[in-house]
DNA sequence: GTCTATAATAAGATAGAC
DNA sequence: GTCTATCTTATTATAGAC
């Protein structure tokens, strides 16, 4: 990959990179389904027409707007795994904090629902599924090595610790929240932080 | 209320629960945006127009559906209540399961995203909201219950708990664990109660 | 590459006969 | 109340000039 880009180039970018943020809004917003292509065009100021010399379809717009978001889930669990003050289950826990801040932010697209005509588009997209799965891996790894240290619930399947984690990126109860206005960000997370790996259940004063 | 009813209401009401059978199902495997008017009257197996004579729009099909499933919590509810058998923290786990393996029957339509026009349809139905109140009252009563008797973390405010246990009915872990084949119904169920009441974390052995 | 103007299609809703 | 046929609108996508 050569780092030399045109002015042209850079340019070109730079729109493509706005477009994808108008689109990470919107997505966090209304959704894939009430998101209008129209709109993207409006927020971005240019004609719909343009839109689509960048991208072919809607599905394409978000599919590099979630590519975009896995970047940025990549990076931070990246920075988690360098940071070696840190043990998996502490790793997890921030993986998680990180995500509830990134949907409060209201730069989380919600995940597409089982039958949609994105969920498709997604699973054939190469740069999106290499992602997911990188991600799966690490947080994958953790999720083994937090069971080994104790920390993590070894009498739960992986994949439900995995899928759990990832669910949070759209737990409706951080908008419930949100909206009733009663508590501040930081407070929302740290409540959803607490149920979800402290459970509803009373906790017995911990031995650790 | 009179409990006579003509020949001809019987088989209107008849026909209408069929619609509201096929609507649930409908939305709970495909969501409100993706539900066409069209395919409810295909699974119902009458004309369109003709559904529309028995509901006024999209919206109000929807919105029949969401009454017809908070009778049924109601109801389920109700049961857990007249069960002397069980304290409050044991009742709110129950009627958890219950949604757990509604959503698993296929027969538990997904909430109203923030934004959608269904959202706006169902605060202004005024079936709907009081059926939603009487359950949340109920539900709030038993969490502060549970709450003093030390079964649910009294560190979490009551509100939390509530929307926690109303999430499960949406929760995409039950989808994705479906999907992935490797668990049957019950064994899903198990497992999010417990991530969901036990916490992802390592729990030491209870005192309780 | 950007624009205006325009298909092409899908979906909610209705008209009017029976 | 049910049907067929149709209207209306919203939205994805494209044509063609500059």
């Amino acid at each position: 990959m050569s780092t030399k880009l045109s002015f042209r180039q850079k340019v070109h970018l730079a729109r493509e990179d706005a477009i994808v943020t108008a689109v990470k809004r919107l997505l966090a917003d209304k959704g894939f389904d009430l998101m209008t292509v129209d709109e993207v065009a409006a927020e971005v100021g240019i004609a719909k027409a343009s839109l689509y010399k960048h991208f072919p379809s809607k599905e394409a717009l978000a599919a590099a707007a979630m590519v975009q978001v896995m970047d940025s889930a990549l990076a931070e669990s990246a920075r988690l795994q360098a940071d070696a003050g840190l043990d998996a289950g502490a790793r997890l826990r921030e993986i998680t904090r990180w995500t509830l801040r990134t949907q409060l932010a209201g730069e989380m697209p919600t995940l597409p629902s089982e039958n949609s005509s994105l969920r498709a588009a997604l699973l054939a997209h190469e740069g999106y599924m290499t992602r997911l799965m990188d991600l799966s891996d690490r947080l994958g790894e953790w999720i083994v090595q937090a069971q080994a240290d104790g920390t993590i619930d070894p009498a739960l399947p992986p994949e439900v610790v995995l899928y759990t984690v990832f669910a949070r990126a759209c737990d409706p109860v951080v908008g419930f929240l949100k909206a009733g206005g009663r508590h501040d960000d930081a407070a929302i997370v740290e409540h959803v932080m607490r149920s979800c790996f402290g459970g509803l259940q009373t906790r017995p004063p911990s031995a650790a």
